[in-house]
RNA sequence: GGAGAGAUGGCAGAGUGGUCGAUUGCGACGGUCUUGAAAACCGCUGAACUGAGAGGUUCCGGGGGUUCGAAUCCCUCUCUCUCCGCCA
C-alpha cells in the first residue's frame, strides 16, 4: 500500500502515476488527506485527556502515600469523566484510521515513468524478441497430445485422483520436471541468489504481508481447521521473511530464489487458455526475490530481467520480452516485465515469466524497513520474478523440440535429465 | 492428543500494582589514549504517531478486562520449552 507520506507530499506526482494505471485517483487522495488532519486533531485531543489522566493518577499515588485520601478522592471523580471523554475520542479516532485505511488499500502502486499507457495487453510494449522460430515436422502435436503419445504426463489420471489442473508426470516427465528445477535453481545461486526452501502453507498475516488478502482470498486454498493458505507463488512466504524486519543498508540488495509447488484455485478461467499445461492449481515454479535499496532498485531489474533471459536463452527457446502497460500490470507493482516463449504447435505466446519492481508498496505493508545513512529508517524496495515457471516452458520444450518420432532435450538440461529424448 | 512451565529492548536477563519505557551485562555506535589496532576508560544506544521546539501520547507475545494508576492482577488467543502418548 501507497504511506500517507507519498499520498500527502508527493501529491502531484501520485495523481500523475496513479493516472497511467486507470485510476483517478485525485478526489480519493483530498478525502484521505481531509481524514488525516482529523486523524491528527482526534489524536491530540486524546493525548491531551490521557496527560491529565496519567498525570492525575500521579498525584492520586502521593496523596495515598501522605494520607490525604478525601483529596485524591475527589480527584477520582475528575479521572471517570476524562476518561469518558478520552473513550469518545478514542473511537472516532479508530473509525478515522479505518477510513482511511479502507481508502489507502483501494489504492494500486504508482506506475513508474516508463511505464506504456494502455488498458490491455494490447497496449503492452514488445522491447525485445528473439530466438530462432523452429521448423517442425509434418503433423506436429500439441504438447497435451505430444504429452499421451510418449506417456509422460497424465492429466486424466490427476482427474481421478484430485480435479482438473492437477496432472500427473510420469517417467521421463516426472525427471524433465526435477531436471528444470534443479536446472532453474542452479542458475540462480551461480548468478548469486540464495535458496530458501520455505513452507508451502502460511498464515492469514503473511497473506496479507504480500497482498493476497484480503482482496485476493478467493484465489488460494484455504485449510479451514488451521487457518493456512496454500502458498500460490514462493513470492508470500519468502517475502514475509522480513515481515517486521529492520536491515542494515549495507546488507542490500538481499537476494534469494526458492522452488516450492504453486497453488492457485484460478476460480473463472476456462476455455483454451486452460488446456494442457496452459493453466493448473498446482503447478512447480522457481522464483527470485530481492529486498533492495531504493537508490538501486530499478538497476537490480535490469539484473534480474537479464538474468531470466540468459536461462530462456539456453533452453533455446524463441522469446519476448515486454514492458507492461499500466492497465496489464498488476496491482502492487510499479514496473513489470513479462516473458513470453513462442509454442510453436499451438501457435501462440505463452507466459513464462513475470518480474516486478514494487518499490515500497509492499514493504509498507511488511514494515521492511532499513536504517539510511543517516541512521534513520526507511521502507527497502522489493522485487520478485519467475526464474521460471514450469508448465508453460515444458509445453514450450515438448512442441518446439518435437520431432517426427521423439522430442530432443536441449543441451543445458541433459546432465540433469540423464537423456537426451524421449520416445 | 494429555500434564506442567514460560513469552520483557539486537541478545542475555532483572522487575509481581504508583517518578518503569523499564536495573544490569553483552553487543553495536561515538570519543579519549595509540603510528595503527587491541585493551582500558568516558559517552550513547528501541519503535510509531504528534509538535517549529520544549515536549506529549502509545507499545513489556496478540486481544479484552479490573483499577485513580498495570510489565506486574484476571480472562482469552497464539507461540516456545519440559514430561507422557503417537509418529515419517
Amino acid at each position: 500500500m501507497l504511506t500517507i507520506k507519498q499520498i500527502r507530499q508527493e501529491r502531484e506526482q501520485t495523481i500523475a502515476r496513479l493516472a497511467k494505471k486507470g485510476v483517478e485517483a485525485a478526489p480519493i487522495l483530498d478525502e484521505i488527506s481531509d481524514l488525516d488532519d482529523s486523524r491528527k486533531a482526534l489524536q491530540q485531543e486524546l493525548d491531551k485527556n490521557l496527560t491529565e489522566q496519567n498525570s492525575i493518577a500521579k498525584q492520586i499515588g502521593v496523596m495515598f502515600k501522605n494520607g490525604q485520601s478525601e483529596q485524591a478522592n475527589e480527584l477520582k471523580a475528575r479521572t471517570a469523566e476524562l476518561k469518558e471523554l478520552s473513550k469518545v475520542a478514542q473511537q472516532k479516532l479508530e473509525a478515522t484510521v479505518a477510513n482511511i485505511d479502507a481508502l489507502i488499500v483501494t489504492l494500486p502502486n504508482r506506475a513508474a515513468d516508463i511505464v506504456p499507457q494502455g488498458r490491455t495487453a494490447e497496449d503492452n510494449l514488445n522491447v525485445k524478441q528473439s530466438g530462432l522460430m523452429p521448423t517442425l515436422p509434418k503433423g506436429a502435436l500439441p504438447h497435451w497430445e505430444l504429452a499421451a503419445k510418449y506417456d509422460i504426463i497424465d492429466f486424466e489420471l490427476g482427474n481421478k485422483l484430485t480435479g482438473a489442473g492437477f496432472p500427473v508426470y510420469k517417467g521421463k516427465g516426472a525427471r524433465l520436471q526435477r531436471a528444470l528445477i534443479n536446472f532453474f535453481v542452479d542458475c540462480n545461486t551461480q548468478a548469486g541468489y540464495t535458496e530458501i526452501m520455505p513452507p508451502l502453507m502460511v498464515n492469514a498475516d503473511s497473506g496479507f504481508g504480500t497482498g493476497q488478502l484480503p482482496d485476493k482470498e478467493g484465489q488460494m486454498y484455504h485449510c479451514q481447521v488451521d487457518n493456512f493458505y496454500l502458498i500460490p507463488t514462493a513470492e508470500v512466504p519468502v517475502t514475509n521473511i522480513f515481515r517486521d524486519v529492520i536491515v542494515e543498508q549495507s546488507e542490500l540488495p538481499i537476494r534469494m530464489t526458492a522452488y516450492t509447488p504453486c497453488f492457485r484455485r484460478e476460480a473463472g478461467s476456462y476455455g483454451k487458455d486452460v488446456r494442457g499445461l496452459n493453466r493448473l492449481h498446482q503447478f512447480d515454479k522457481v522464483e527470485i526475490v530481492e529486498v533492495a535499496d531504493p537508490a538501486t532498485s530499478y538497476d537490480r531489474l535490469t539484473f534480474m530481467v537479464a538474468h531470466v533471459e540468459s536461462i530462456v536463452q539456453k533452453l533455446g527457446l524463441p522469446y519476448r520480452i515486454l514492458r507492461l502497460c499500466g492497465g496489464d500490470m498488476s496491482f502492487t507493482s510499479a514496473l513489470t516485465y513479462d516473458f513470453e516463449v513462442f509454442s510453436a504447435a499451438q501457435e501462440r505466446w505463452l507466459e513464462v515469466s513475470s518480474v516486478s519492481n514494487f518499490e515500497s508498496f509492499q514493504a509498507n505493508r511488511l514494515k521492511l524497513r532499513y536504517r539510511n545513512g543517516e541512521r534513520k529508517l526507511e521502507l527497502a524496495h522489493t522485487l520478485n520474478g519467475s526464474s521460471l515457471a514450469l508448465p508453460r516452458i515444458l509445453a514450450a520444450l515438448l512442441e518446439n523440440y518435437q520431432t517426427e518420432d521423439s522430442i530432443i532435450i536441449p543441451e543445458c538440461l541433459r546432465s540433469y535429465t540423464g537423456f537426451d529424448k524421449i520416445q
